[in-house]
DNA sequence: GCGACAG
DNA sequence: ATCTTGTCGC
């Protein structure tokens, strides 16, 4: 699919979106329930070719079996800008997430949600944009801080925006998570459709293995994987 | 103005 | 994100 006709092509377009879209996020809510299918997403970039190919892997979220998988290949939307990431990602993400024949009851983005400048990271716009209930788990910490959670798996710290408006009070963001041992940690924030609580218990829950989610590992080398095999295919 | 910052 | 070898440690 092409990238949406109303799709935003400035800096100033993408962020008076993100002011219409910040209103309707759901912040709290339930994790996901037996039986329930979590979706990860992920995007891979050809910056040569101006391709970006996204992937949506289904899986069961109490046994962490994969259930189905799908890739959707398109042109890039959008420059990387810190803070606009989701203009970038979404479209593609979009189109994997529609491939697949069934609809998740969640689905676990890489990156933030809530824990933005505006507070409206790429899993909560995606969140808005779809209804489906979202969270995102990020690799470093963005512009926000935090304290070191303790050593063990399952440990957190909250994460602060410290650089949010003058005279105002910090704020909560999102969560530093250990997921495993002695290991760096990860940042949880909501998307959509469920709180902090729930989105932190998922992680770990989904984190059984690796320090980074079982869904994420799972988009991300199927979105790179069917990129090189789209490189290898046109050479 | 400079720096820096999800992926 | 992506460019890239070996290497330390469980």
């Amino acid at each position: 699919m092409p990238i949406p006709a109303d799709w935003p092509t400035t800096e100033a377009e993408a962020l008076a979106e993100q002011e219409r879209l910040r209103a309707l996020v759901d912040p709290h809510g339930p994790g996901p329930a037996d039986g329930d299918l979590v979706a990860g997403v992920d995007v891979a970039y050809d910056d040569e070719r101006d391709l970006v190919v996204a992937a949506a892997v289904l899986l069961d979220h109490s046994t962490l079996e994969v259930v189905e998988e799908a890739t959707a290949v398109g042109r890039i939307a959008f420059p990387y800008i810190p803070g606009l990431l989701a203009f970038r990602e979404l479209p593609a993400v979009l189109d994997a997430l529609a491939a697949l024949t069934r609809k998740p009851d969640l689905v676990v983005c890489d990156g933030y949600g809530l824990a933005h400048p505006r507070r409206l990271g790429l899993a909560s716009h995606l969140g808005v944009l779809t209804g489906l209930r979202t969270y995102g788990v990020a690799k470093t910490p963005f512009t926000f801080t935090s304290s070191a959670p303790g050593p063990e798996r399952g440990a957190w710290a909250p994460l602060m925006d410290t650089q949010a408006g003058e005279g105002q009070a910090e704020e909560v963001v999102g969560r530093a998570v250990r997921t495993r041992n002695g290991v760096k940690p990860v940042f949880v924030s909501v998307g959509h459709r469920i709180g902090l609580e729930e989105a932190t218990a998922s992680t770990l829950h989904l984190a059984r293995d690796y320090r980074q989610p079982e869904t994420t590992r799972r988009a991300d080398s199927l979105c790179r994987r069917a990129l090189t095999d789209l490189q290898r295919a046109s050479a």
